[in-house]
RNA sequence: GCGGGAGUAGCUCAGUUGGUUAGAGCGCCGGCCUGUCACGCCGGAGGUCGCGGGUUCGAGCCCCGUCUCUCGCGCCA
């Protein structure tokens, strides 16, 4: 017999009746009745009920047992009385029958319990990390995040890619993220940086002629997190292609994520034909980049019906040529009780409030809106939304460049609120041609809005010819109710045209071979086309494991404030290290 | 860096208008219990009400400051 077991917990069946076994776990829970004692002996691998009374020689020593001590089990399989199966567990036709046991690893009382679905704080999750780990939701979701994992790797296979290892020490780069750093022991005073992505590395790739890459890759930003932006490190499955066009990325990593969401989805629907939709109308229809397409609602611009109204706060905007007026129209959201809520909602968002018009019975409108521009208008604005009775359309005034992101909430809101959201499905689309700058109102001056190192749609003559804030990229994201799980691009593989679209954002020919030397060079002896993109592993592996929170998904997750409570990193390190690495600390004082 | 929410027993929480000795469930300790699977019953221990200051005859509750956790903004080209 093994020296801890024959058996896991979750493997005996009614054939194993009348085996003498050996089982080792933790003590989920123990029900003692006195003259009868049941442990529910717990493994990776399930749960199995254990059985003692006074004909037992282990009785005593079962007595003694609490939750989530380790102990080894011997004893013999016997089947449980008529009536007693649980239909539940795997095992719940059998039980064993305690002969021995012995404490393998005894437990203090728990800071945190395993059995049960109970929420507890972030900070005591994470310092008995290894505690909250054996709980079921989260021990199963790190375990699904595996087979995730696994699915990707073998799906990119298929198309031919291969993975390889980029570097973990490289360069810090002062453009993008704050980066980790590393300091230098051999260079007093240098440092290296972690990667925020392979990005140069991957391009490298291609110029050494290596055509299809991907990695699951390890990223580091030194950057504040969010719910659904982990600090410090992040995984991304990261892919790059030679000679290729945006079409031909499309047609590589549609089956991949279509078929990892349709493996994992848990019976959610999941859409194989995916929507291409441009950055600039994903931000009129949506108010988002990453809109959340379950929610069927697609505002409009209804400038039109509003200029020279008589709703005078809104004909008055009207009046400067870049304002606008957006309806979201809410089917069945016609109520007073609603939309005084939302006006409510929006109110506490730190807006005027929202204004609205309902529409009852005969499709006549209501509201003060309505009452103010009258019943043509009204009537004009409710054709053009496609409402009706019972309906109502929520409208949002003034530079949509400034109200955008308010729009896009009260979109999401007004869809929650109504239930037009189906949660049953993962809505994937693409959002295609970002525009290559942005203004950046602080600095005044032009920004590269996502990617520096994208293709400008056009290629030098459009860097050359147009106004740059016109200028489109070969830049694109793939979002998934309403979260950005992907982002690529085509690369800009052209030297000139690097140090030109560089030139655009500021930065001079020197500064872009200092800063990206070595990719620089590359394009200087036989640059092939190529581009890629890198998809978010954690935030795909939170969408499947339908939770919103990453931590939720992550082995050994940091705090907001980047500490790892578990290892208490980061820490103090001894003067010795600080002198080998040249350092000398200035603290600010208490 | 800024804003919202939270912080009361080991854990989850309640605590009225500022007023007696701050409560419950789970867990823990002791007792009873031979078919439970959130076992049940009886009893017990366990509190710097995050911390510091203030107002008040009196503060878990009101005020100021501060710390921690979290969500968001900034940030993430």
């Amino acid at each position: 017999m093994h020296r801890y077991r024959s058996h896991t917990c979750g493997a005996l069946r009614e054939s194993h009746i009348d085996q003498t076994v050996r089982v080792s776990g933790w003590c989920h829970r123990i029900r003692d009745h006195g003259g009868l004692l049941f442990i529910d002996l717990r493994d990776h691998y399930g749960l199995t009920q254990c059985v003692a009374d006074p004909d037992s020689p282990a009785f005593k020593d079962a007595e003694k047992l609490r939750a989530e001590w380790v102990v080894k089990i011997d004893g013999k399989v016997r089947r449980r009385p008529e009536g007693t199966d649980n239909a539940d567990l795997p095992t719940g036709q059998v039980e064993i029958f305690i002969t021995e046991i012995e404490v393998l690893g005894p437990a203090g009382e728990l800071p945190l319990p395993v059995f049960g679905e109970q929420e507890y704080p972030e900070d005591i999750r994470l310092k008995y990390r290894f505690l909250d780990l054996r709980r079921e939701k989260l021990h199963q979701n790190i375990m699904t995040r595996g087979a995730i994992v696994d699915s990707m790797r073998k799906r990119m296979k298929e198309q031919g890619f291969f993975e390889f290892q980029t570097p973990i020490l490289t360069a810090s780069s002062p453009e993008g993220a704050r980066d980790f750093l590393v300091p230098s022991r051999i260079h007093p005073g240098r440092f290296y940086a972690l990667p925020q992505a392979p990005q140069q590395y991957k391009q490298l790739l291609m110029m050494s002629g290596f055509d299809r890459y991907f990695q699951i890759a390890p990223c580091f930003r030194d950057e504040d997190p969010r719910a659904d932006r982990l600090p410090g490190e992040f995984y991304q499955l990261d892919v790059e292609m030679s000679f290729i066009t945006q079409e031909d990325v499309f047609a590589a990593m549609e089956p991949v994520i279509t078929g990892v969401f349709e493996e994992f989805a848990k019976g959610k629907r999941v859409n194989s034909v995916w929507p291409r939709i441009p950055f600039a109308e994903a931000m009129q229809k949506y108010g988002s980049d990453k809109p959340d397409l379950r929610n069927p609602i697609e505002m409009q611009d209804v400038s039109e019906h509003f200029r020279g109204s008589g709703f005078k706060v809104f004909a008055r905007m009207l009046e400067e040529p870049r304002n606008q007026v957006w309806a979201i129209p809410g089917k069945g959201g016609g109520s007073r009780a609603f939309c005084d809520r939302m006006n409510s909602w929006a109110q506490g968002e730190g807006q005027p409030g929202l204004g609205y018009i309902m529409w009852r019975e005969g499709n006549e409108g209501a509201g003060p809106l309505a009452n103010n521009i009258g019943p043509e208008r009204t009537e004009a604005i409710r054709i053009a939304l496609g409402l009706g009775a019972g309906d109502a359309a929520f409208f949002v005034a003034g530079d949509p460049a400034k109200f955008v992101r308010f729009a896009g909430l009260a979109r999401t809101r007004v869809g929650e609120e109504l239930n037009l959201v189906d949660k049953e499905q993962f809505a994937l689309a693409w959002v295609v041609d970002f525009p290559m700058y942005e203004y950046n109102e602080d600095d005044k001056k032009v920004d590269f809005s996502h990617n520096p190192f994208s293709m400008p749609q056009g290629g030098m003559e459009a860097l050359v010819t147009q106004d740059p804030l016109n200028i489109k990229a070969f830049q694109y994201d793939i979002t998934c109710n309403g979260f950005e799980i992907a982002s690529g691009g085509i690369r800009n593989h052209r030297p000139e045209a690097m140090v030109k679209a560089f030139e655009i954002a500021g930065y001079g020919e020197q500064e872009v071979v200092d800063r990206f030397g070595g990719m620089y060079r590359a394009f200087q002896y036989g640059a092939p086309p190529h581009g890629g993109m890198a998809a978010g592993v954690d935030r795909i592996v939170m969408l499947l494991c339908g939770t919103n929170n990453l931590r939720e998904i992550s082995l050994f997750p940091m705090n907001q404030r980047a500490e790892d409570l578990l290892m208490g990193a980061p820490s103090e390190v001894t003067p010795k290290q600080l002198r080998e690495l040249h350092i000398r600390l200035n603290l600010q004082e208490e």
